[in-house]
DNA sequence: AATGAATGAGGATTCATTCAT
DNA sequence: CATGAATGAATCCTCATTCAT
């Protein structure tokens, strides 16, 4: 708590945390118009600083998106993790899966909308995001285990394609990030209750 | 039946052909990548031509998506008017409309990912866009419609958001155009089937 | 002859041609103001075009100085590798030499003064540039094994550093490549008799 | 030797030796890079600080080479005009030179090679820098005088252009710089030793 | 209809330089 | 003295578009 090792710890955090700043700054953006149509300048401004000033703190375009999106898929990821580990029924499972991805939508809103959109783009032009088509993989993984577990345990509708439950809930969930907004009149929790709901009710076989 | 008049005809609906052909490929390019991202010489390399040529048959970039997002507009709301026309039942109309839906996913599929994904930028970026924000008022307008109606009927459930509802149909509806392949196992009309029975079953009131 | 032939050969080359233009200008602006300090825009200018327009032709302002150069060195490595096969001795192969290093001072000046100046730095800076030090290490080779070889053979001077001798020569003849202009009041042939006399006078064991 | 007056002769040669030490990295960056190429932060690192420090000490980066220059370019003419001052003969002359040069070299080298390489462009481009080429000018003037005169006295070949000796000198000495390492095997005096005695072999006169 | 060369505005990036701390 | 964040002009390069052939 001396002034000299506030400032020390200042220092290294201050850098962290304008990088921070910054491109939660890029995330807002590159959500809204999208990464290619995004031009560095309009970064900048939203930044509050000139275009060549983000070179100070960023090698290039790409390697904003990157940090966006690797920070965002490792939270979500750790989080899916402890919950695949945890041990719970296919619908509890599903449920906390649910909840999962709405925290993740509620914290990391601009950065879900730029993995749903551009991830194709990226993987397809740089070698660097690779790891994104790994990602898309992993998720369709947990899903279709999940849900074919689910029908095999009797709890989910076995008439259904469970490659098409698994497209339908992926989607129905994640694209919620592109229209929910911070103001949004139901909060983030609500929304997943209802969408879970839904699907529940959807999927769930009759007894 | 004169040589010159089939000469004009031959030519006209050559031409319509070849801006057809030569529209089908941008779709896809544009879809694949992305409307910005998409140079005008993939476009031209996907329907093997030179860049400059393109210029011949289309004014400029912006007119091709023009094109390829109004016809595949029109047909949709035709569709979409013609079963609001019909009088049905709120869920008979529900039905109706995800079967369209699905049937615009199969014939213009890339156009539908591009109506999907870039409608926002477009329609922020140039005032000849402006028809597709209004298309979108226009789905949200019929989706909550419906649904209110449904509700009120004791149709569907009284317990949801509307608007939560409507958003959950149009995304889960819509964004399999996104995944959807031409030589996907099921057919169209099929995913179509699957996908309304999960929703019909998630939203319809228990009796 | 035909006139369709002509045509076809015609735009083959034409486009050879054109390169083969700009390569000109460029090499010559590389040449005088050093390659780094030239603007992409001052290659232009030379060659009468839009900074733009070069990115028809090439890939990029490396790959202009690439071509420059490697045109060079393909040539002059024919034409050292033809000396040195024919199995003249040591004063004669000197002798051819010096005369092929000239040659090429005039047909490709500017070229040479690159080769100069700005190996070090490409080779430093560009993998693809690997062969300029590759290129540099067989001068080496070559003059040292021809100085040695004179000296074994009593031709040349024993009481000098081998290794100096070649240094000595390489520069002396190379570096005209930086003063010699095309106005020159010698002919490039004249200049390498000279230096060659001089040469031979210094380091030629006296009898 | 009060303790003021220590203070500031101490801190005034410090400052001087903290310059001379910036510029000696700079020096060596600039030689090995070229002017252009090398960055303020490269010469920052080059001497272990942040790049926006140098300017705590000079101007610019024209400022750093111009004291590079001028510092190498004062001593080099001042041990040049004492030696034409001192009435030798043109050999001896000549042999005095080439020993000065070689002098300066093994002080300066990395300001000769940047003198080499840069003083055309760094002419061209700065008036500041006009300088450069006066000296240059002075140079030719200084060599092709003594050649001239060596050849009229009877000492040095009439067969060849003085003009092409002036230059064959020149080069020869001077490009040695750019070889010139600090490590070399031989010390840059028997350098000149050698090199002077190729050089006179090769020019003087046979009787 | 198509080609291919060129245009020129705009975009990402670099870098010398400034300045508050 | 040095730092580190920011500036802004300049640079390389891209790409939609034009146009003579």
């Amino acid at each position: 708590m001396s002034p000299r090792r506030r400032d020390a710890e200042g220092t290294t955090s201050a850098r962290a945390e304008r990088r921070a700043e910054l491109l939660a700054a890029a995330a807002q953006v590159f959500a809204e118009r999208g990464y290619t149509a995004t031009t560095v300048r309009e970064v900048a401004d939203a930044a509050g600083i000139l275009g060549g000033s983000l070179y100070y703190h960023f090698d290039s375009k790409e390697s904003m998106v990157e940090e966006i999106l690797s920070t965002f898929l490792d939270d979500m990821w750790a989080g899916f993790d402890r919950i695949l580990a945890a041990g719970l029924g296919a619908r509890e499972t599903l449920e906390a899966l649910v909840a999962e991805s709405f925290r993740c939508i509620d914290v990391y809103r601009p950065a879900v909308v730029i993995y749903q959109k551009e991830s194709r783009y990226l993987a397809a032009t740089w070698e660097r995001f690779g790891y994104l088509a790994e990602s898309w993989r992993r998720h369709q993984e947990m899903w279709l285990g999940l849900i074919e577990r689910g029908i095999a345990e009797g709890e989910f509708r076995a008439d259904l394609d469970p490659a098409l439950i698994y497209r339908f809930i992926r989607d129905a969930v994640w694209v919620a990030a592109s229209w929910y907004q911070p103001g949004e009149k139901l909060p983030a929790e609500e929304v997943g209750t209802q969408y879970l709901s839904i699907v529940l009710e959807g999927i769930q076989a009759t007894t």
